[in-house]
DNA sequence: ACCTGAACACCGTTCAAGT
DNA sequence: ACCTGAACACCGTTCAAGT
């Protein structure tokens, strides 16, 4: 048994790659992930993976894309009964946290892969951050406010410091960090800064 | 010419090592450090760097605080000739800023490396991460408010929040990203958290 | 006592060769 | 046409052996 099996079609042997390839990061982390390991999960060799992906950095991408989408989600569905923006924002930001400590591993892989040197991220795997902030940003467009500002950099300004309280308390880099402390965290930084644009 | 060198102590070995790791990481990024490398930097075989660090996560953290520490050196310098606590906060948001672009590859390897799995960070390296986040709880002391709050949760939210912009930022997660928007977005979340305080 | 050199168990990626 | 298997150029880490 070698060469042309066709036990699979090519789109079958992407979606077990990409499965195994979840699977190690949800149980080991995104560093367990080897194209070697991928490979003999799915019952194929190491090789096979290089038709179909161009290299590891894109099937990681392919993987970040998926739980950006899940996250995505998730956070719709959160606010889906919220009326006030303030109240969605933080209810936004709660859901963050959550996610990620739900998801820990597949969350931490998306922050934790880093393309080679200047390469820039593809536009069809931006795209799918841009939609988080926009959340943020269409609640902060109907934030009742009297001033003008600037709702797509309060969007990312607000947003990227959620995100920032988020990779230091998962990794460690606060002290104490629970959950709860940082749900607290994301609590002062989103009142504060809404009570501050008013 | 084999074993039984002591062309150097232990300590100059040390030195020469940690030296060899920064340039080669100021060069080509924490990704590109290897024991081979820095062991074929410095003159000696891999082996060599075992006598003196327990492993390569020991070295990267002593590596990471020498960075923390010339950081903290930078912070401070930066506030001295500040007065009020305002301008000070913002002003070290700044300084921070330009801290990470300058020092892109060493800033990054602190946040790049992960501990295996369970692994906290010895004391001895969180202390130089409190230092920094105690810079900004001493300007929340001093100011100048009528209401009362836990001024070491505001310290770490908002300075989280700072780095969490740094990181995105620079990690090109953030869209036509420069070091001039990332000021303008740290400004933001500064300023709006401050007077939301109030 | 100090350091080496080789070994072990891994990597990502490529590509000639087999069916 | 599809997939393999072996190769290339790397890893971190350990430790018997050499001086």
């Amino acid at each position: 048994m070698m060469a042309r099996r066709s036990d699979h079609s090519q789109e079958e042997i992407r979606e077990m790659a990409i499965k195994a390839s979840r699977s190690i990061i949800i149980r080991k982390g995104l560093s367990a992930l080897s194209a070697r390991k991928i490979a003999s999960e799915i019952g194929y060799t190491p090789g096979t993976l290089y038709l179909i992906f161009k290299n590891q950095d894109d099937l990681i991408l392919h993987i970040n894309a998926i739980t950006l989408q899940d996250l995505h989600k998730q956070l719709v569905s959160a606010i889906k009964r919220c009326r006030k923006p303030e109240s969605c924002i933080l209810k936004l930001g709660h859901e963050y946290v959550r996610f990620a400590v739900e998801n820990r591993y597949l969350w931490n892989a998306i922050f934790e892969h880093r393309l080679p040197d200047g390469q820039k991220l593809p536009g069809w795997f931006r795209v799918h951050i841009e939609r988080l902030y926009n959340l943020v940003e269409v609640q902060l467009e109907s934030f009742n406010n009297t001033k003008r500002f600037d709702t797509h950099l309060a969007a990312t300004a607000l947003w990227s410091g959620v995100h920032g309280i988020c990779v230091l308390g998962l990794t460690d880099k606060i002290e104490n960090s629970n959950e709860k402390l940082i749900q607290s965290l994301v609590d002062s930084l989103i009142n504060n800064y809404l009570a501050g644009l008013r």
